[in-house]
DNA sequence: TTGACGTATTCCCATATGGGAATATGATTG
DNA sequence: CAATCATATTCCCATATGGGAATACGTCAA
């Protein structure tokens, strides 16, 4: 089955390095598929292909320029992916990393539940 | 060639649904398999190869305790995805997200280097 | 030791992908 | 319409994966 059918969340494109790079670049302002291909040092068909994937999930945007075609970045698919990542934010963040581990100490066992939450 | 040997970092590994509920579980506090297995309904197999995954990138940590094994969230793994993304914020912050358009409007084409950076 | 329990591995299989090359499609210019 | 530029698609192939089932391992209780 690999991979179940992922290709359609922001999570999974931005798996690819390649597609990190690609709105990294994008990030900096519109671009044609021709920029891409000489900015990242790609091949047409590829740069086409992950654009095609990042356009599903709606991570970049399009806008039809003569024969080309000027991609843009639509930061708000990245946002799920913020969100689900600063809800872990307190377990690396130091003050609590260090309470975390206390409080370990302390029971030798799960601290389940409510943590240091409230 | 697939994905590029990519299930080296921690983007790859959170790409996949069952490894992030997983890691959400584990959030929660230190958990053995056999916990997860109850816990998230999946087959003993299929955990252990996630949990091989996300160890193998950081994301959890392992402790022994007779023959079960306690597996512990890794936070700081987190960190990188959440820099990443969070240098994207200003893309989706409505604030930013409105200057923006105003911007695309006024040019009629690629905002490109200095945005509204300093 | 033997047997049960908890977990990790290994096999096998279906399939999602990515890259490279070649080709199709659209739009622009002459 | 022909030639060309800019992109998108399609083919083909190697490979990374994930799930399911069976099995190997390590640890604990008798």
């Amino acid at each position: 089955m690999a991979r179940a059918a992922t290709t359609t969340d922001a999570f999974t494109a931005v798996a690819e390095q390649r597609r990190r790079e690609i709105l990294e670049v994008l990030a900096r302002g519109e671009r044609s598929v021709g920029d891409l291909v000489v900015e990242l040092h790609l091949a047409q068909p590829q740069v086409s292909k992950h654009l095609k994937v990042l356009h599903e999930v709606g991570l970049v945007a399009v806008r039809e320029d003569g024969r080309r075609r000027l991609y843009r970045l639509e930061g708000r698919g990245l946002k799920p992916i913020h969100d689900w990542v600063a809800g872990f934010a307190r377990h690396w963040e130091d003050r609590f990393g260090a309470l975390d581990a206390v409080l370990e100490e302390l029971t030798g066992e799960r601290t389940d539940g409510n943590d240091h939450e409230g």
